[in-house]
DNA sequence: TAATATACTGTATATACATTCAGTATAATT
DNA sequence: AATTATACTGAATGTATATACAGTATATTA
């Protein structure tokens, strides 16, 4: 964004105005008018100028086709969504990122790093349905209670974590039709990738 | 504001949508093209009774001379969160507002409006729990199965909406604790404020 | 039964508007 | 010394656009 003269910036004040006034944008008369010049290729100019600068854009041929170019996003916070599959700890790797979705890292509180989608129906009671998305936060800061994502072997499930003795760990379905996983830590490993922070349906 | 028929809606949305992509209003032939109208007369007259209904402004003699009334735009990207309270309908009034939550317009596909922060576990089986925040869009092209916010007298509810027959519809809820709303449109008048098109659950 | 609202197609036209061309003038770069 | 950018006036032009008029058709209301 290249720096503006003190005439362009009245335009594009004005520009701002008359949207806010009206809902549409100016006219070429209309900014003289306003600014109070007499030929429309005194605004055309400075709309040009602006244009070139990066203020405005201005689509050809098209009457009132002055659109504001605001400073767009602040920050670029583009979060991915990983596929959950029965088979394997989800990665950050390409092939498995569906696409990317803007939102504030604070959007659920403490932030969050990626977001999963959810197959099955194993969570339902908790409200956690078939292609939701639960925003998932990387920790090993679990306690009893929490919707955790963790990984036995090579199938990732999401469900309640509940640690009944230093040896003896349940993963718990929030839906009756379900078991709960019982899993001795001397005999099995279990990975907790993260735990649940948030989620998000697309309808 | 009188009632809006499907088509005037559609046109409504057109409109809206165009601002929010161009940042300017469309032509009538704009219209016509988005909708499939062949006569830019089609969109005229609808225009006009919008503008008689009271949902849009139309400067005479002006191109892409069509305001909103009730711009949603309130800010970039900051989004209000209305709490749902028993009485009332939802309104984008200040003292209703609890926050505003900054995210993209086109987070949950086509757009919405504000979100409803859930009471109650009424829609329990649709994954929709307490608290959490319903992405509302404002429209009134309801379909059979849609989640909607609907208002009876002063009662705003969630539920999903089914139409029996042109007098008769019904709110049912997804929880079997809750009953079936059944509303004789004969005898009773129901608001349909918009409805759902996403979630957001914060843990 | 007539009148009104909805929902369109299709044609026509005055004008609102973008945009180019021709100038004048000053200040800042190269 | 020659460009280039800024900052305007003034006139000209093609087209983008609003809008009226003429129809067709269905559904609702008075």
């Amino acid at each position: 964004m290249k720096e503006i003269t003190i005439q362009q910036n009245k335009v594009l004040d004005c520009i701002q105005e008359y949207i806010n006034k009206t809902g549409f944008p100016p006219t070429r008369a209309n900014i003289c008018k306003e600014l109070g010049f007499k030929s429309p290729n005194s605004a055309e100019t400075h709309l040009r100028a602006l244009e070139k600068k990066g203020f405005i854009n201005i689509e050809s041929g098209t009457s009132r086709g002055i659109s504001l170019v605001n400073p767009v996003e602040i920050e670029e916070n583009g979060f991915p969504i990983i596929g959950l599959v029965a088979a394997g700890s989800p990665t950050l790797a390409t092939e498995n990122i569906e696409k990317t979705v803007n939102c504030p890292p604070t959007f659920f509180g403490s932030g969050f790093d990626y977001f999963l989608r959810v197959k099955g129906l194993s969570m339902k009671d908790a409200g956690i349905m078939e292609d939701d998305l639960i925003a998932v936060k990387k920790t090993q800061d679990i306690r009893n209670g929490d919707i955790v994502v963790a990984r036995i072997e090579d199938e990732v499930t999401v469900k309640y974590f509940e640690r009944k003795s230093p040896e003896v760990v349940y993963l718990k379905p929030a839906n009756e039709d379900f078991k709960d996983i019982k899993i001795d830590l001397r005999e099995t490993e279990i990975h907790i990738e993260g735990k649940s922070v948030g989620l998000i349906r697309e309808n």
